[in-house]
RNA sequence: GGGAGAGUUCCCGAGCGGCCAAAGGGGGCAGACUGUAAAUCUGUUGCUGAUAGCUUCGGUGGUUCGAAUCCACCUUCUCCCA
């Protein structure tokens, strides 16, 4: 039995966008859906309780940093990730692939695997594709990640072309080394930088493999919104329809609708959780940043049609105060309403595709926040 | 009463004759953030009719082509001796 399926349960005749259901060893998440990022075992500020209290279906967290730091061995001896940091939601780690990416002053890549020296203290880490795995094994997450390259942006043809055969071979070596395929599903990883025949050759290599599910990595790395937007109408119908596909990065209300649009069942993003620690909330009027000098004496709450915890009992003046004060607890308030935000969007999108009329929400929603509606 | 030292732009604090509207912090203001090296980073912070001009470095008056920087007096504060 495959640790993880995919429920279709409707298309939006309007856009095609689909309605579903994905099924884990720790429960199911409705889909699409947004996933908060915990990098180090933990979504910054947030408690498990409170993550549940906005609605998160599951969380993602690093290989990576949770290999540096406290150690793959403690958490498989701690009973898995989900004890560890008490989360009994699905979880999904990433391979330490985005790293590739991030880290890339700290690092050399070549074709056995990537050296990585310590952001912490310097020291050289080897990451390979069966070391991942064997590190995500000992997480227990319920979908790990294959190891990848997230090939920078620009990146020339032949240099994207080389990037997203080797991703095709580590998958591969992934998916070779992967055993327990009842408790963990193994995701891979779609590259190809921005050029189309590369992202559908990429898409029809790994489509061979048999994932249970495919991610589309490499976007969002600096690329105009249209072009992302492009790359990925033209990626995703080459992938199976019985399978997820998770747009890897991404996380910004337009994005999530736009990507929902072009078949996209799973999102994850730092972006709510980072700008929020950083003083931005979002507003379904758009973004504003609540600690500037013009919420100072504003008495309303950061979104007056928002249903969270922060909305319903605290001033716009005031978690500027906490902002201004230095005060943590304006952090967490200000991540809290974005992650409900977005996992709010979510609900609605869904329930938009449910009724045939996400277009209709899109248009709704993206002029009110301010986006321009005749884009793409 | 005698002696020593100090007063710099919102604050602290560098500067000790021209390259000074004045380093560096802090604070203020604004912006960025998209599989997290991020409670981080960037810009800005005397005035104006602004590739230039004007007014600033306790006060007043000098020296000098030129002073936040040198001199005199005044003033406030700190420390030491009585």
């Amino acid at each position: 039995m495959a640790a993880v399926t995919y429920e279709l349960i409707h298309v939006c005749k309007q856009t095609g966008a689909r309605l579903g259901k994905v099924h884990t060893p720790h429960g199911s998440f409705d889909t699409p859906a947004f996933m908060p990022v915990g990098t180090q075992a933990t979504v910054k500020g947030m408690s498990p309780d409170e993550l549940k209290q906005v609605g998160a279906g599951i969380i993602l967290s690093n290989t990576y940093h949770l290999f540096l730091r406290p150690g793959h061995e403690l958490i498989r001896e701690a009973g898995g990730l989900h004890r560890f940091m008490n989360w009994d939601r699905p979880i999904l780690t990433d391979s330490g692939g985005f790293q590739v990416f991030s880290l890339a002053n700290l690092r050399d890549i070549k074709e056995e695997g990537v050296t990585f020296k310590s952001h912490i203290d310097g020291t050289s880490y080897f990451l390979s594709p069966e070391k991942s795995i064997e590190i995500q094994n000992a997480l227990g997450s319920d979908i790990i990640m294959a190891f990848d390259e997230c090939a920078p942006y620009p990146c020339d043809y032949d240099y994207a072309k080389k990037s997203m055969e080797m991703t095709t071979r580590w998958a591969q070596r992934c998916k070779k080394l992967h055993k327990n395929t009842d408790k963990q599903a193994l995701f891979g990883i779609v590259q190809g930088s921005m050029y189309t025949d590369l992202r559908q050759e990429s898409a029809r290599q790994l489509t061979q493999l048999d994932f249970p599910g495919y991610a589309i990595g490499g976007l969002s790395v600096g690329e105009p919104g249209d072009v992302m937007m492009e790359v990925l109408g033209e990626t995703t119908p080459f992938l199976p329809k019985d399978k997820p596909r998770y747009l890897m990065g991404v996380g910004s209300p337009d994005y999530l609708i736009d990507g929902s649009i072009r078949g996209i069942d799973m999102f994850d993003c730092v972006h709510p959780t980072r700008i929020g620690r950083n003083g931005s909330v979002f507003t379904r009027d758009g973004r504003i940043i609540v600690r500037d000098a013009k919420y100072a004496e504003d008495l309303s709450p950061i979104d007056s049609e928002c249903d969270c915890y922060v909305c319903k009992n605290f001033t716009r003046a005031y978690i500027r105060h906490l902002f201004k004060a230095k005060e943590m607890l304006g952090l967490r308030l200000a991540t809290w309403h974005n992650l409900r935000f977005l996992l709010k969007l979510m609900e609605d999108v869904r329930q938009a595709i449910r009724n045939d009329s996400l277009a209709d929400f899109r248009n709704m929603f993206f002029e009110k926040y301010g986006y321009d509606t005749n884009i793409k």
